[in-house]
DNA sequence: GAAGGCCGG
DNA sequence: GGCCGGCCTTC
């Protein structure tokens, strides 16, 4: 996969495994136990090379369950689980020891626990202002809303980079994060091993003395160099005769850490990140209730991998010793972007279903091009991808969805739940304005799905408003559902979805498109280049002013500008010509319906967009949202 | 930029 | 399965 940058083998990548097969099997995991010199310890950007690298992945346990739970103020060993119409969407520790798993559904589930918690998820509801919970949910009449679960994300994510000031945090999704610790944790390093920044005379590249024992006691689970298998009547034997682990958890037990390996500085390392890490956990755990699971190791995919070796309120180590006999028995389908085709087309094309299966693989470069580079270096526990700050911790893309109880036959049905997801993007993206309020979505796409076909979807730019309304988008809604089904007469909508894309804070201030201020010395440049006339105003000044003449109704909009104005004026213009075809587009849709009359958007004569005219007051909340 | 696809939780 | 979100490819 092209997602992970093409590296330049530093040696042959696909010779040399015929005969590795009989070499010392650790060859495979060259990588692994580098030479840590006095260089490496004293380089600030070696970057994924650094043999130093400290990754983390942390993850809140049933996260969704541990939301209601919290909200509730449920006992922490009561089984509940999180309904979403009539299956669960999560379940947790306590549920699960009474065998309920998120494919079950409700009637099962409380079969096994009669005692069990069920907690319906917040959803909008037809007439009120906001999502809430309700003992009347329907389908029909109302959407699902996961928002609170968001905001419950963003805080754990917050007080976590809080808690760890140094470290790099990637919100990878809304219940995990990646955390690179290799700045900190090499300034602790040197701190407390002061040495270590003593260069000897025979220079920076001379390896590192010996590294100092680690006391790992409270520091999460090791997980172990040498496996080694449960006494023969504990072992679950397979089917087919063989004794290997499906699930190593069950089938492998471990032998004492004694003298497998020695230690190494990136051990070390790895036993300051975990003290870190251990902290920012507890601290997760006291203020915001809720408990986590992290791993430790070397690089993102392994720090993954290493976090689902124990769950529930846990964390665990990976030190390179450990990674070989880790990863040979591992699903290679249980590593990150091998979950899917990719990794199914793998396991057929070889009949393997282990890493180790997949290590004597000799040559999948013809098979699977590019991406078997990245596979060989994930096989062998390497992964140079970047834990990527992401500093706003704002999402770029924001989706409405709803599955529709009944399929969509007519074109006008689409009007009414694209409202309600409009209503929902309003919403969402008002609420998001209030911590940065220069948010722009720069398109708005439309996606419906019937049964189970891909889909189809139509996208446009959105123009940028302060006031941004259920109208607006519904607006812009309707258009490109108009443009999707057109004159369809037999379509079968099962499924439609709205999205804001291409999330980001404008630039151009809003101040000078709504309010012809100064011109702000944005270098952006406009798509769209209307007509350019030069002149002189009425001042004798030179001047210039940009003109659009609407091929409807033939209205003639200019913009005049100063120097050093132009692309803000053209902003404006476009702003302009938008709101005015979205006044002709209002009208036919007036006409042609029948129903929506009470359209929002009035013609601008003048280009002095202050705030939006309404015909009608703004709905509030989202109580008109579903109104017929 | 537009449409679609694959990946993940 | 439902409701998301990110990123990539192709045109």
């Amino acid at each position: 996969m092209s997602s992970v940058p093409p590296l330049s083998p530093r040696k042959s990548l696909w010779k040399g495994k015929a005969k590795a097969i009989q070499a010392e099997e650790e060859e495979e995991f060259d990588d692994i136990n580098p030479v840590i010199t006095y260089r490496h310890i004293l380089s600030q950007n070696l970057g994924v090379r650094d043999p130093l690298r400290v990754i983390a992945l942390c993850d809140s346990d049933a996260f969704y369950a541990a939301c209601e739970m919290n909200r509730l103020g449920v006992d922490k060993d009561q089984p509940l689980v999180v309904l979403q119409w009539d299956s669960l969407i999560a379940v947790n520790y306590p549920a699960r020891t009474y065998g309920i798993s998120r494919m079950d559904k409700k009637k099962d589930a409380l079969k096994r626990c009669p005692h069990l918690k069920v907690v319906h998820v917040a959803t909008y509801k037809e007439g009120e202002k906001e999502p809430g919970y309700w003992d009347d949910v329907d389908t029909n009449t109302h959407k699902v809303s996961l928002d609170y679960y968001r905001r419950e994300s963003m805080k754990i994510a917050a007080l976590i980079k809080e808690n760890l000031p140094g470290c790099e945090v990637e919100k990878a999704s809304i219940d995990e994060a990646f955390i690179d610790f290799t700045k900190p944790v090499r300034e602790m390093l040197l701190q407390r091993h002061p040495y270590l920044a003593q260069v000897p005379p025979e220079g920076v590249d001379t390896p590192l003395p010996p590294a100092p024992s680690i006391n790992w006691d409270g520091l999460g689970n090791l997980i172990p160099v040498n496996p080694v298998p449960l006494p023969e009547d504990k072992v679950q034997t397979r089917e087919d005769g063989g004794t290997r682990a499906i699930n190593r958890e069950k089938t492998l037990v471990y032998e004492e850490e004694i003298g497998d390996s020695h230690t190494t500085w990136h051990d070390v390392a790895l036993s300051i990140a975990a003290e870190l890490m251990s902290a920012a956990k507890e601290q997760v755990r006291a203020k915001l209730g809720y408990t986590t699971s992290a791993g430790i190791s070397r690089n993102k995919f392994l720090a993954k991998l290493t976090a689902s070796y124990k769950k529930f309120n846990t964390q665990s180590v990976l030190r390179n010793a450990a990674i070989p006999n880790y990863l040979k028995p591992m699903q290679f389908q249980k590593i990150r972007f091998l979950g899917g085709k990719l990794g199914s087309a793998i396991a057929k094309e070889y009949d393997a279903s282990t890493v180790g299966d997949l290590l004597l693989i000799d040559e999948m470069q013809s098979k699977f091009g590019e991406n078997s580079i990245w596979v060989y270096e994930i096989l062998r526990g390497v992964d140079r991808n970047e834990v990527k700050d992401k500093g706003s911790a704002l999402n770029k893309s924001m989706l409405a969805s709803k599955n529709l109880p009944k399929p969509i036959t007519k074109p006008s049905e689409g009007y009414h739940w694209i409202r309600v997801l409009a209503a929902e993007l309003a919403l969402r993206l008002n609420d998001a304005r209030e911590m940065s309020p220069n948010l722009w979505p720069k398109t708005l796409v439309l996606h419906a799905r019937k049964g189970y076909e891909s889909g189809r979807s139509k996208q446009a730019a959105f123009p940028f408003t302060r006031d941004l309304t259920v109208d607006t988008i519904a607006l812009a809604g309707d258009k490109l559902w108009n443009e999707l089904v057109g004159s369809n007469t037999a379509l079968k909508v099962t499924n439609v979805q709205l999205a804001f894309t291409g999330i980001d804070t404008a630039e151009i201030g809003q101040s000078s498109i709504e309010g012809f201020l100064k011109p702000s010395s944005s270098k952006k440049r406009s798509r769209e280049s209307p007509e350019h006339h030069e002149g002189t105003d009425s001042l004798g000044n030179s001047a210039s002013e940009l003109s659009h003449t609407c091929p409807r109704c033939g209205k003639i909009f200019t913009v005049p500008t100063v120097e050093g104005s132009g692309d803000d004026q053209q902003d404006i213009l476009l702003k302009v010509k938008t709101e005015h075809d979205d006044f002709h587009f209002a009208q036919d849709l007036a006409r042609q319906s029948g129903q929506r009359t009470a359209i929002t958007v009035s013609p601008k004569t003048k280009a002095k967009p202050t705030k939006r005219r309404k015909v009608q007051p703004e709905p509030k909340g989202i109580e008109k949202f579903f109104r017929k």
